[in-house]
DNA sequence: CAGGATCCTGACGGATACTG
DNA sequence: CAGTATCCGTCAGGATCCTG
């Protein structure tokens, strides 16, 4: 049935010297990727482990997310037939390798959020951008 | 006003630990900003050159997108009154810093994009991201 | 326990028309 | 030229119920 076609984008725009980045970008810029590959980077951990350790996530996008995640050859997925299932996933070696582009990425986040931090401020007194920010009382 | 209040996600739910991660992802996750300062990494640009340039952008998500990259700090805006308006965009340091951060991450990308392709494709033919659940006996 | 299937909402973003 | 304002479709993602 294929309720989600993950993407289905009309990405035909695009001058393909950046396809790649955007692709990766797609993955690690949805809301749970980066969570769980986190997550999963201490070590192989269980399905609902996993819902536990990250907070506020829903199965839907759990199972969704980890099923990209084994798809595209970042996670392991090892099902053991046993009477209660059992689920385990675990980073592969390319997981690994996102997660160290991912830390670099966490690097200059923090290194430079509270620059950014301080010129949206700075924007908001000068007026740019003018977010004004959900002003209905 | 206030079309779009950028985000308003229910972000309660965050181990604050990898909370600059998710606001730097949600700015270079979105469609368009990687693109534009990719372009403007070239040098300084006007608004028209930019759509010219980030092909198949409308001028909402223009406008937008360089209003919030102006907030950020990341690009300047410059105006000059004149009879045909001329308004030009350029990286900060900080957005240098940034795009710097993406190249990385775009290092990856196509260091890699060739495996996740072949995992992909192989995850097709064995059933896996479907309903398969492939349990390896 | 580990998901699958569905309904529903709100945000994202495209198309278009208008303005200084 | 450089935007602004508005309408509208699409889709990510939460909540809920069901199953092997």
């Amino acid at each position: 049935m294929a309720p989600e076609r993950q993407i289905a984008g009309p990405c035909q725009t695009w001058p393909e010297d950046s396809a790649f980045i955007r692709e990766v970008l797609d993955r690690i810029g949805d809301k749970w990727t980066v969570l769980i590959i986190s997550t999963l980077n201490t070590g192989k951990l269980r399905y609902s482990d996993l819902q536990a350790s990250v907070t506020g996530i829903s199965q839907r996008m759990l199972t969704q997310t980890l099923k990209h995640l084994e798809r595209d050859g970042l996670i392991t997925r090892t099902a053991y037939p046993e009477v209660p299932p059992r689920v385990e996933y675990e980073l592969t070696e390319l997981g690994r390798s996102l997660m160290e582009a991912v830390k670099a990425m966490a690097g200059w986040a923090a290194a430079h959020h509270r620059e950014i931090a301080a010129n949206r401020t700075a924007s908001e007194l000068t007026g740019v951008g003018r977010g004004k920010t959900a002003v209905s009382s």
